[in-house]
DNA sequence: GAATCTTACGCAAACGTTTGCGTGTGGAAA
DNA sequence: TTTCCACACGCAAACGTTTGCGTAAGATTC
C-alpha cells in the first residue's frame, strides 16, 4: 500500500522547499507561475489532500462538532442530527456523532475524548444516568476550558449555557387539550419516572390542562414508567378495567403499546378511547390507526441548536458571555387515533 | 473562558521543562518521585488532558473508525452502529459517524474529509447514488492511500476489500419458503429498482424459491419501486384486484404500507393474505398485526465490520493483502401476518 | 559598471506531543 | 583529591502544515 503524500515528499521529487510547494498549492503570487503549475500537476497526479490534522494542530481548532446522544437507534435524535448536519455542512463544519447509550461513564468518556482535539464544540442531550446522578463536571470541565456546549431537548437546568428545548408542559398541554375538546373527560397519561426532566413537564403539562377544565387530578390515571422494557405489561395493569376515555402518551412506544392493550382488552382506537402520543415518528405515521402526537420538530432543534454554536465559536468571544434559549414550537399533527 | 492547558504550562509554571512533564504523567523512573509527584497533582488541578490531535500527528494514526451510510434516520443503520461503537470501545476506538444521505458527493465528501487526517479506516455503505453512477474512485483512492475499508450491507462486487454481508438471496428464498410453506402459492413481491444490489438479490431469491416449488414466475406479480416517497398510490395500484395470499415485501416501510393498503382494499392480514418484509424493526415488532420478517441481525454486522477492520488496522501489513467477506445469517422472526 | 529593484524561492518558528540520548550535579569509592 | 557512576533532568527531532521575513540571482536603471 502507498503511503500518504505530503508536502515534504512532493517538495522532495520536485526539488523545491516545502514552503514552495505550500504557496503554489494555494496560488500564491509569490511562486512562479510555471512552478506553481508543476507542484499542483504532481499534487493532482498524487490525489495529495492537505492533512487535517496537521491543519488543526496549527490553526488550534478542528471545524468539528461533537453531537453527544443518549441513543443512536432513536428516531428523534437522528432527525435532530439531520438538522445539525445540515447547517454544519454550510458552514463547512464537519459533524461527529457519538453516543452515551445513557450511560453517565461513556457520556464522560465520549466528552473527555472529543473535548481533546476532536472538536471545538458540542451540541448535547444528556443520558438518563446523567439526569439521575445529577454529576455534571464533565461538561462544566469542557466548558470552562473554552469549548462551548449547546444543550438540547433533555437539558440541565443547573447549568449555564445555550439551549435549544421544546416547551415540554405546553406540547402536553396541547395535546391534553385536544383530547378535552373532542369530549373526552377520563384522560389517563403514561409518563416516565420524575427525574427524566422531559417526562416531568410532559406531566406537568398534563395537570396543568386538566386544572384548567376544573378536572381533578387522580392519581390513579398516572402512570409512570422506570423500565421501558417491560412496560407493556405495567399498560395492561394499569388500563385493564379503568373507565377512561382517551390515553395522552410521552412517546411513540408508550402510545403504540398503550393502543395494542386496548385492542387486546376489546377496546377500539378511537371509538372508546382516542389516544394521543409525543413525538412525532416512523411508528406514530404508519401505526395502524395513525396516531395523533405532538411533533417535537426534531430537525428544527438540530438547526438552531448547531446556529448557536457556530455562532459561539466563530464570534470572537468578546460578548460571549451571554446565553440564549430556544424553544421550539410543538406542534399537533392530527391523525385518526384522535378521530371520534 | 480559560484555555486549554498545555504540557508547556504546566512546564513553564512549575519551572521544569516540557519532556519532565511528559516524563513525570507517564511515570517514567527517569524522573524523581518528588517531581512525578508535583507534576501529577498539578495537571490533575488543572485538569490536564492529552492533546489527541498532536499525539495523531506524531503516531500517524488516530484510533478513529470512520462509518459512513446513506442515510441516519434509519433503524438498520443505526444498529450496524451500535454493533460497530461495541467493538470499537472495547479496543479503544473512536467512532466517527458521517451520512451519506444516499448523496454521491456527499459520500465523497465525508469520506475526503475524514480520509485526510481524520480516521484510520473506514465501515462503509454505499449511498444509492454512487450504486447508480458505479463511480469508486473515492474509495479506491482511500485504499490506495493505504486506509483500509470495509463495505457491508449496500456493497460494490468491483472493489476488492473486506466485506460484511447478508445473504440476502438466501434471506429473501427463506422468507418466500415460509409464505409457501403455509400454503400461500400466489405471492407477489414488493422491492426496488434493480440498481440497489440487495433489492435485486432479494429479488432473485423470491424467484429462485418459486422455481424450486415449480411455480411460474409471473412478470405482473412483481413490483419495483423507484420513489419511495409515493409507495403508498404504487402499492395500492399493484394489489388492487389482484388475486393474492401473500405479499414478500423487500423493507418495512413496504410491508408495513402494503398491510394497510389491504386493509382499505378489504383485505386482512393475515388470513387473506400473509405478510412479510424483511429487516427487523421497530414498525415490525410494533404493528398491528406484527409482522413476521427477516431479521438482518445488524448489530452483529456492525460487530464483524468493525472486527474485520480492526484486525487490518493493527496486523502490521505483511500478509494485508487478503481480503475476506463474511456473510451474516439471516433468520426468520415469526409473528402474526403469516399465521394463518 | 554600479546601484537598485524584482522575482522566486527558502528558512524557521509554531501548534502539542513523545522519546532517545546527552549532560550537569552530587555523592561515593579509591 | 581525583575518578567514576547514578540520578534527574533537558535538548532536539519528528509528525505535516502555514506564513512572515530574509535573500540570492537576475533584470533594470542611470
Amino acid at each position: 500500500m502507498k503511503q500518504k503524500v505530503t508536502l515534504k515528499q512532493i517538495a522532495k521529487e520536485l526539488d523545491v522547499s516545502i514552503s514552495t510547494v505550500s504557496k503554489a498549492l494555494k496560488d500564491s503570487t509569490e511562486i512562479s507561475l510555471d512552478t506553481r503549475q508543476k507542484v499542483k500537476a504532481f499534487a493532482k497526479l498524487y490525489n495529495y489532500k492537505p492533512n487535517n490534522i496537521a491543519l488543526s494542530l496549527k490553526n488550534r481548532k478542528t471545524k468539528t462538532i461533537g453531537v453527544i446522544i443518549p441513543e443512536i437507534v432513536h428516531h428523534f435524535f437522528t432527525t435532530v442530527i439531520g438538522g445539525v448536519e445540515k447547517v454544519a455542512n454550510e458552514k463547512g463544519y464537519n459533524v461527529i456523532i457519538c453516543s452515551s447509550n445513557n450511560s453517565f461513564d461513556k457520556e464522560v468518556i465520549n466528552m473527555e475524548m472529543l473535548a481533546s482535539g476532536s472538536a471545538d464544540g458540542f451540541i448535547l442531550s444528556v443520558a438518563k444516568e446523567t439526569q439521575l446522578k445529577k454529576d455534571y463536571h464533565h461538561i462544566q470541565e469542557t466548558m470552562s476550558q473554552g469549548m462551548p456546549v449547546v444543550l438540547f431537548d433533555r437539558i440541565i437546568d443547573e447549568i449555564v449555557c445555550d439551549k435549544v428545548i421544546i416547551d415540554d408542559a405546553k406540547g402536553a398541554q396541547m395535546a391534553t387539550n385536544h383530547l378535552l375538546s373532542i369530549g373526552c373527560r377520563n384522560i389517563v397519561i403514561i409518563t416516565t419516572v420524575d427525574y427524566i426532566s422531559v417526562g416531568k413537564l410532559r406531566t406537568n403539562g398534563y395537570l396543568r390542562a386538566l386544572r384548567a377544565y376544573d378536572i381533578p387530578e387522580r392519581e390513579e390515571f398516572i402512570l409512570k414508567i422506570e423500565d421501558v422494557g417491560n412496560c407493556e405489561a405495567e399498560i395492561s395493569e394499569f388500563l385493564l378495567n379503568k373507565d377512561i376515555d382517551a390515553v395522552f402518551a410521552v412517546n411513540e412506544l408508550f402510545a403504540v403499546t398503550a393502543t395494542k392493550v386496548l385492542s387486546e382488552q376489546g377496546k377500539t382506537v378511537p371509538n372508546d378511547v382516542a389516544i394521543i402520543g409525543f413525538t412525532d415518528g416512523i411508528l406514530s405515521k404508519h401505526f395502524i390507526p395513525s396516531l395523533t402526537t405532538i411533533s417535537q420538530h426534531g430537525e428544527d432543534m438540530g438547526i438552531r441548536a448547531a446556529k448557536l454554536l457556530i455562532d459561539k465559536l466563530e464570534c470572537d468571544d468578546a460578548g460571549a458571555e451571554e446565553y440564549r434559549t430556544v424553544i421550539i414550537d410543538t406542534s399537533l399533527v392530527e391523525r385518526k387515533s384522535t378521530k371520534k
